[in-house]
DNA sequence: AGCGTAGCTTGAAACGATTCACGATCTTCG
DNA sequence: CGAAGATCGTGAATCGTTTCAAGCTACGCT
């Protein structure tokens, strides 16, 4: 494993280290000639810059010499359940801010798990990554303090803080356009279907709907806790809904692929979606528009929080000091098609 | 931005900067106290080692010194699409093997696209990664060179490639127990539906079911190539295929994105599944079994290949020069439910 | 010829960590 | 008491790159 340096391309090419590293990064400085000495010479040694090296010289320069186009930088995204097709969505708005800037995007996964989001936030901040984007799970003030401290710009997407942008959707706004809407048509038995452990954003939703619920002069809804968001969850939850005396005629899940197991099994079952029991779901993932009942849902502009929290990293990084926490609130918007 | 280094950590500490280095790395070769002291101070001023710096350094004697045990290293895992189930089940498995070893994963996305595939890579090679897991889209043979140069073990995921490992499924045996199920169960007008581009896993699944078709003796099935392997394009290829005359009894499709909104689409419209058309998939996602129609599909064992997949890359960094590669291919089942 | 200029190239000094051969103390014991 | 270990700490060398002041040529101009 004789990997190959600068110094070895430099050698080859007949120049010095500074005129290769000169065709690595300023080009134009080079006589056309040696550029293409150098260039042959990278190529037949399959030479491959040593980011390391390159990010260790430096962090030193660059705080002084402030013109010049950015580097590329990485960023890191952290999310907490790579199956969760919300999830996904959001990384993809901010993957494709952060290219349009010119920059990388690295994903990790907390898993769920305090430890494996802290292992992750340490490997970022030893890598000396730009920023990092974050659906915290277990990030407490002093993680960000450490992490600022190192260097890298902190937002937190989906939760507020104090301490860090923030790019969110209004959930109990959210929860109450659903709640309003099937009140709307008529229901009046509703039942909120969410999953353990809950999250933040899952107990706004849940708020938002009860307060309206009550508002309206109706009694506060069952809140049923599942396993997990998913759909094999939702079928579950079917079952359980039916043996409630009298069964709701109406449904808010915190998540559509809850709605989507539990109107599949209704379907199956016999009851009428939505004539029988009315659901609504929340994020309208893709699959929500093509179930069996098309789903009646609450879209969360997710692209747009990926991208905003992207936007935010960004504007930390150029604004330096004199940079004040914003925090971006989205709101969400009701889509009717058939399920309620 | 006075970012804290290892010096000001000895300064503040009252100790040599090899102590505080020692301190990190072989505690116990410092005394309690000077431990203790060398730890607050690094609590205090909120230090980060600077991973650059150490790898830079430690390149050139960890060939040396073969000992101790392995320092955690980071992997890349650059996959195609974030939002098909199929490849972040793929990601989990190749996750928990990293993770259990004692390592860490980062997922980039080559988002289709050749260009971004190669910038990935690029970035893991300058960064130096232990190595890549990749479903690739236009990876070439020099690319792989290029990589292994940079020091990096490469693993090919869901391809094969005659300069690398990799960890696939028998596509051709899959389209076989699919098309040999759908004609077992007496349907005779088979159709298959894909999306394009058609990847090469693809290309196999509908060899496989069309050789085994065209052995039983009947003609080789209808191909609808939608856009996408997305729900949404499932559903329009339920229109499509209900306009031909006659249309068929028998669909596999190439994924199960497809066959869900196919069958949900089906549905909608009267047509009956199974009874007047069956529907085979391809992957039992996790929706799968709780779709509208229970999905009978072609298992992919997903968390198995990315786990495989993380295996093949370890090995290559243990055996070093010794190294030879390795296909690991797996086969795939039939899951019978309801709509086939 | 003399001089200024522009265009290229050079070489050495960083960057922040790890390592290792050596000192400096402190114990222990014949 | 003195020598031999043990136990801790030190500090310089090193990794591969970038940067920058300075050097070298060749050229144009007076």
């Amino acid at each position: 494993m004789p990997q190959t340096s600068i110094r070895e391309v430099a050698r080859r090419a007949g120049v010095s280290v500074g005129t290769v590293s000169n065709v690595l990064n300023r080009p134009d400085l080079v006589a056309e000639a040696t550029r293409k000495r150098v260039r042959a010479a990278i190529e037949e040694l399959g030479f491959v810059r040593n980011e390391s090296a390159r990010r260790l010289r430096q962090r030193a320069a660059r705080t002084a010499g402030e013109f010049g186009d950015e580097p590329r930088r990485a960023f890191g995204v952290v999310i907490e359940d790579l199956t969760n097709p919300y999830a996904t969505d959001v990384v993809r708005g901010a993957d494709q801010a952060l290219n349009e800037a010119g920059h990388d995007a690295l994903w990790l996964s907390s898993d769920h798990s305090a430890a494996r989001e802290r292992r992750s936030l340490e490997l970022l901040a030893e890598q000396r990554a730009a920023g990092v984007l974050i659906i915290p799970v277990g990030l407490g003030a002093d993680d960000i303090a450490r992490l600022r401290a190192a260097g890298l710009s902190v937002v937190l997407i989906d939760r507020d803080g104090a301490d860090a942008c923030s790019a969110q959707v209004d959930h109990v706004a959210g929860g109450e356009i659903a709640a309003a809407h099937l009140l709307g048509i008529g229901r009046e038995r509703i039942a909120f279907v969410t999953g353990a452990p809950e999250s933040q954003p899952c107990v706004e939703r849940r708020d938002g709907a009860a307060r309206t619920i009550v508002e309206a002069g109706f009694c506060k809804p069952v809140v049923l806790v599942m396993d997990a968001l998913s759909p094999t969850e939702g079928q579950a939850a079917a079952q359980r809904l039916l043996a409630m005396s009298p069964p709701p005629d109406g449904v808010f899940c915190a998540n559509d692929l809850l709605a989507i197991g539990l109107i599949n099994e209704l379907t199956r079952l016999g009851v009428r979606v939505p004539q029988d029991i009315a659901v609504i779901g929340y994020d309208d993932i893709e699959l929500a528009a093509s179930a069996a009942v098309p789903l009646t849902t609450i879209r969360q502009p997710r692209h747009e929080i990926g991208w905003e929290a992207a936007e935010l990293a960004l504007a930390e990084i150029r604004e330096g000091q004199s940079h004040q926490h914003r925090q971006v609130v989205l709101t969400p918007d009701l889509v009717i098609r058939e399920s309620a």
